[in-house]
RNA sequence: GGGCGCUUAGCUCAGUGGUAGAGCGACUCGUUUACACCGAGUAGGCCCGGGGUUCGAUCCCUCGAGCGCCCACCA
């Protein structure tokens, strides 16, 4: 019995149905394709176990496909690497909160049951969003699923980590660096957002100058006063100890402020801006990073008056020590104000820096971190740029990742957080023990060992080793990923050796500097090879009015909830549609019904090509001689939307693309070919309605493969294969 | 402070150095056995503003306005 098209096409039906017959075909696995010289390749951007599928998501991985299924159909044997993060700060605050809610946190429950607390959360939700993203047709081969804290991943880590520090590009160093109080870690450069936010400018009175300030609690930490070195105004007070009034915190608390003198050196330094303020400002290398380089070149004392909880320090006198910083400021501004040195106190705006993850207000505090030296490898990335190693898609982001590079500082890689990957680094015990007969070698005890043996020993002494509590930054990972998926660091990985470089990986451009740059040196540094050729940077979808889209702002749009109301292949289609290589495409559900009309127009022409060949065979011509004989015009216009499709997708323009096919399926195609031939019945007719269908059924199946497989496996065509594997 | 993107039909957006396009919406007509999730048509636009290049600019250059983003961070 000859199968045929139901009156409409019905998503629910046939997506599962059909996302089962493909994982059982077993294409999504390059071994299982025919066996090609021309390899394509690809690595998802891991989401975070905290995740859930997001538009974003929905956007990124839809034209990842689509370039992924064309390849395919066009005989290269393709993989989709897919896997998840660990997302070490992400992660660890999602599980705090869930802890909140049970009246604990993470320090009664302590470290090892915490960490497996994660682990926990990993297995119940971890893999959730890859499901999610299956929903979504992408063709990935998940025999390869990979996670950043896979025993496997976490070798390559330590990997990384030791062949860094043998090159003496890693060391650690007390340096000024973010704090966040509430996450009670560091965090990077990139981790702090600054918010234009209101708060007060205080002038203080430094004997005869008058200085802005909008922390005046970091008084108790200034070591200096600093101008621009020329200065007319302040040239002659370089190189000079000032004799200023301050506040004298040795008073206790419950007793009126006294002022006392105090000897602040005034010094010339460059980064002083002459126009703004009185141009002079007060120098505290403890809490500012400004500051603590202006500290360095003058060679200034550092007092660290702010802890690692928010509280003042010692340091800051007893008169403030505990307190918190905020409150520390209320008591400064009113010991000022009663001593007379506060001159004025002026609305201000500025820019606070707040953690990324928690958004709290961070603190620049002195802390001894681990440090990956970036110049060499910013030389790395840049090179790899320069010489066209690596393409940037749209070229214009070549700008910001120069920039970045240039303008680079050395990496904070380490975090005092318990989720993640610790550091290969093992601090000696304080005692030294000596072995029988080695009294003499004590000294050679070494402070720290860098190894991935667990539990290393001393050559020379019974000490333990003891491994360092911190853990990598997240990003220190996830830059390894497009080759430690493959099975870096093992020489012989088939894999690496097979798939490395890869082709191409995409993310939006939120990553850029965290995630993609990153992969380009690390990649450069450990294989000699960038670890993609193509860095496409697709749109950020935004809401239609042009906002970021957000859960917790409400304006978020879950694809879950579109995949049910209009079926994936509209959301692929939609999606694809709305690209045009701007930054931003503003989301607007018109298209998901275009899509779905598109899917139903789609349908209908097959349904009705099935209808016209009852009685007939269904055939494709043998040989190209047999095109020539169909109607022409038609095959002409067809051919030349083919080649404006594929060299479209292949230049990342899947909406230029994606238009394409609709106007020609829909108007010239359907409104036009098959409204004029109508009344025709003959084989020559038919004969072109089923060479139009079928090519255009392979150029669609890439946005929307969901209906095309299914239209295709229902065809009366002899000799067929899955459409995901047909040829182009 | 540096960089980037956008501004085109009521809405959301494509697009091109030479009569301006789509989807949705509006209106008119059409119950033709592929599709009313349709077809045929209509209306609707100083293509942000000024200046320039050009025979000709919505498109290229320049200045500006508005909106948004990124980097750096200023006391």
């Amino acid at each position: 019995m000859r199968e045929t098209l139901d009156k409409t096409y019905d998503p629910q039906k046939t997506e599962e149905k059909i996302y089962k017959l493909w994982e059982n075909s077993g294409y999504f696995t390059p071994e299982k394709l025919p066996d090609g010289k021309n390899k394509f390749v690809t690595a998802i951007a891991p989401p975070n176990i905290t995740g859930e599928l997001h538009l974003g998501h929905a956007l990124e991985l839809t034209l990842q496909d689509i370039l992924i299924r064309m390849k395919r159909m066009q005989g290269y044997k393709t993989l989709w690497i897919p896997g998840i993060d660990h997302a070490g700060i992400a992660a660890q605050n999602k599980v705090e909160s869930q802890l909140a809610k049970e009246n604990t946190n993470r320090h009664k429950l302590g470290r090892k049951k915490f960490v497996e607390r994660v682990e926990q959360w990993k297995e119940q939700y971890g893999n959730i969003i890859l499901n999610q993203f299956k929903k979504l047709g992408i063709s990935a081969d998940w025999t390869r699923s990979r996670y950043t804290m896979d025993i496997e991943y976490q070798r390559a880590v330590e990997e990384a980590f030791i062949r860094y520090y043998k090159k003496g590009w890693i060391y650690r160093g007390e340096r000024v660096i973010n704090w966040c109080i509430r996450c009670s870690t560091s965090i990077s450069n990139l981790e702090v957002n600054y918010v234009h936010e209101k708060t007060k400018l205080y002038y203080i009175k430094y004997g005869p100058f008058t200085l802005a300030t909008a922390r005046p609690e970091t008084k108790l930490g200034d070591t200096a006063l600093a101008v621009h070195p020329d200065d007319k105004r302040y040239k002659k007070y370089i190189g000079r100890d000032l004799e200023v009034d301050s506040i004298d915190s040795s008073i206790p608390k419950d007793q009126p402020p006294e002022t006392k003198k105090i000897k602040l050196k005034v010094v010339g330094d460059n980064s002083v801006d002459p126009k703004f303020g009185t141009g002079i400002i007060k120098v505290t290398p403890a809490h500012d990073i400004t500051d603590s380089e202006i500290g360095k070149r003058h060679k200034l004392p550092s007092i660290k008056i702010i802890d690692e909880r928010g509280k003042m320090t010692k340091k800051a006198g007893p008169r403030y020590e505990d307190l918190k910083v905020n409150q520390a400021r209320e008591q400064i501004v009113k010991d000022l104000q009663k001593t007379g040195l506060m001159d004025k106190i002026e609305d201000y705006e500025h820019n606070i820096g707040r953690c990324d993850r928690c958004n709290s207000v961070v603190e620049p505090i002195p802390s001894k971190q681990w440090f990956l030296k970036m110049n060499e490898l910013a030389k790395l990335a840049l090179e790899a740029l320069d010489k066209k190693e690596i393409n940037l898609h749209p070229n214009r982001w070549e700008k910001p990742y120069r920039n970045w590079l240039l303008n680079i500082r050395d990496w904070n890689i380490s975090r005092q957080l318990w989720w993640g990957h610790r550091l290969p680094v093992w601090i000696h015990e304080s005692k030294c023990v000596p072995k029988p007969g080695r009294e003499k070698d004590i000294e050679k005890c070494e402070e720290i060992k860098i190894s991935a043996e667990k539990e290393p020993k001393c050559e020379y002494c019974d000490a333990k080793f003891i491994q360092s509590e911190d853990v990598l930054d997240t990003w220190f990972s996830s830059a390894l990923w497009p080759f430690a998926v493959l099975g870096w660091p093992d020489k012989d990985s088939k894999d690496l050796k097979e798939f490395y470089p890869t082709n191409f990986i995409t993310s939006d451009r939120g990553i850029l500097f965290l995630w993609q740059v990153r992969m380009v040196f690390s990649g450069k540094f450990f294989t000699g090879k960038a670890p993609f050729k193509d860095l496409f940077i697709h749109a950020t979808v935004l809401t239609k009015d042009g906002k970021r889209m957000s859960k917790s702002l409400g304006t978020g749009i879950d694809p879950l909830v579109l995949i049910d109301k209009y079926g994936t292949d509209a959301l692929r289609f939609g999606l694809s549609y709305l690209t045009t290589g701007l930054q931003d495409v503003h989301f607007n559900e018109e298209v998901m019904l275009m899509g779905k009309k598109f899917a139903n127009k789609i349908w209908n022409i097959n349904r009705y090509i099935v209808m016209k060949h009852e009685g007939h065979t269904m055939k494709l011509p043998e040989n190209p001689e047999d095109i020539k004989k169909l109607d022409q015009k038609i095959i002409t216009e067809m051919e030349e939307m083919a080649i404006n499709v594929r060299d479209n997708i292949e230049k990342y323009n899947f909406g230029e693309a994606a238009r394409a096919l609709y106007d020609f399926v829909w108007h010239n195609f359907a409104d036009k070919y098959i409204e004029e031939t109508k009344n025709r019945d003959d084989d020559k007719t038919r004969d072109t309605l089923a060479y139009l269908s079928i090519n255009c059924l392979k150029l669609l199946h890439p946005f929307m493969p969901f209906i095309t497989e299914e239209i295709y496996q229902k065809l009366p065509l002899k000799n067929k294969s899955l459409l995901m594997v047909e040829n182009w």
